[in-house]
DNA sequence: TGCCAGGCCCTCTTTAGGGCCTT
């Protein structure tokens, strides 16, 4: 059940960069997080109405065949809508997900509440080290087991659930608090919302 | 056929530019 002590990691694939460009969302995947575990999965291709680039088909593994009989756009992000409820969401990167959520929801009228954060950015912050922050590396980083099937929405946001538990044991292990105070998450989420600080100060 | 965006962050910065990320 959503909520808004639940945190839903969500990964789009889309057929493109931007939604001001006229690209499209082709499957939407995630997960719901509570009490520091995944409870819930949502998953499915949509077809966007027009055929996928070879680069799209090759990049995901996601073809116009696949996405042939897949249900319209707008009645997968109506289900969506329906499972964040108004649960924080985060993302890696989020501003691009962002993007694609709010021009979906946007066309079928279904505003959402939660607020968005950014495992991209808090990596950065966290785990300055690393070799570089995009997911499938900060995944080897963090000793996440990993089958390395990556560029599919399900698997992304598992993978991205499980790079912000790594990060927020990081944290604990960092500041040796079994909660994370509030002030730090604001300051690591760059976020002056109170609601998300909130959530990802839950224990362990 | 080839190209497209945008937010964050760093620095050889702030009257700016470019790399990193996402598909």
């Amino acid at each position: 059940m959503a909520n808004a002590d639940s945190l839903v990691v969500l990964d789009f694939e889309t057929t493109g960069l931007s939604p001001d460009q006229g690209d499209r969302a082709i499957e939407i995947g995630a997960v719901r997080i509570e009490n520091g575990r995944v409870t819930e999965h949502f998953q499915s291709l949509m077809n966007p109405g027009r055929r996928v680039s070879p680069f799209i088909e090759n990049y995901t593994g996601i073809s116009n065949e696949l996405l042939k009989d897949a249900p319209p756009c707008g009645e997968v992000m109506a289900e969506f809508a329906d499972f964040i409820g108004t649960s924080n969401l985060l993302a890696h990167n989020a501003s691009f997900d962002k993007r694609f959520l709010d021009a979906e929801l946007q066309r079928i009228n279904k505003p959402y509440a939660g607020e968005f954060t950014c495992s991209l950015l808090v990596s950065r912050r966290v785990f300055q080290s690393a070799p570089n922050h995009r997911l499938g590396t900060l995944v080897d980083y963090c000793n996440i087991e990993s089958t390395g099937d990556f560029h599919r929405a399900l698997y992304d946001s598992q993978m991205t659930a499980q790079l912000w538990l790594a990060i927020l044991a990081s944290i604990r292990t960092t500041y040796q608090r079994s909660e994370i105070p509030f002030a730090l998450m604001q300051k690591l989420c760059k976020t002056p919302k109170p609601g998300i600080a909130r959530l990802l100060a839950v224990p362990s």
